[in-house]
DNA sequence: GTGCTTGCAAAGGATTTGCACGCCC
DNA sequence: GGGCGTGCAAATCCTTTGCAAGCAC
């Protein structure tokens, strides 16, 4: 687990490194995107921003941009389209483990499954492109509680 | 492959098995479903029910209504967020190819798949409760034209 | 100084809601 | 006849866009 004021850091540091500028407003967002659970709606982040006269139209094009750095993924599903999540600079394919108690995302790693996905492609005589998982559940420390 | 007035007949009768009325305007509805490809989203059944007089309020909640009984599947994913699939009754937990070039969705069973997300799960100590899975890519039919 | 960024404000859509009428059971 | 279902229209909400001013480099 990344402690928040590194995960900005780590978002500033990957603007500037894509030839971004690293701005105050920038860093309020990055800011206010670490400091949230893992998972957050665009509305969140905007309601959390205006009061601090950060404008709706900011905060959205922040988001995508980041989301095309890599930096934020967007998530789908029943329970939350159009959820972002924070992610670490990973090379690496993942998936996610989305806590329906408490909305935490862990992102997990699965050579296996993405096998498994191609071959069931192939079965069907289809040419996988990519695909999505996310897998619904409760964490380890929301099993205990609710 | 499901005939289209076999599918608009088999949405009338589960609305029935429910405790459903059967309506004109639903009898409408499921015709425009059944003849749609297997993908498709609300803005277009509104665009092409509105000329019929179906009001757009009523295909928003016919829609939610057949989601719910089973009927539809909501899609997710970056390209076609608020997408439906017609989805027929059965019983298995299928996962869906969903072509990129004509939009063609096709159902899978893919137990393994199923065993390996399972697994994955119970090794990061996660209940898991669903899965949500798409893979994208070409259909058959597409690889050679395209 | 130059050009990317921002904030404001307004536009643009999509989806939801309220209500009275009509139709299915 | 009773109550669910429908159509109309307006409201609401989210997101995008245009433009002039500000700030990072």
């Amino acid at each position: 687990m990344q402690a928040t004021g590194e995960r900005a850091g780590t978002i500033m540091q990957r603007l500037a490194e894509l030839g971004y500028r690293q701005t105050n407003t920038r860093a309020a967002i990055a800011q206010a995107i670490a400091s949230r659970p893992s998972q957050f709606t665009a509305r969140e982040l905007v309601d959390e921003l205006e009061p601090k006269k950060i404008g709706r139209a900011t905060v959205f094009r922040a988001l995508d941009l980041l989301v095309q750095l890599g930096v934020l993924e967007r998530l789908h599903g029943d329970l939350h389209c159009h959820s972002y999540t924070y992610c670490a600079p990973d090379p690496e394919h993942h998936h996610h483990l989305v806590c329906t108690s408490c909305g935490q995302v862990t992102s997990v790693v699965a050579g296996t499954v993405e096998r498994e996905l191609r071959a069931l492609a192939r079965q069907a005589q289809f040419r996988p492109q990519g695909h999505h998982v996310e897998i619904y559940g409760q964490c380890r420390a929301c099993q205990g509680g609710a």
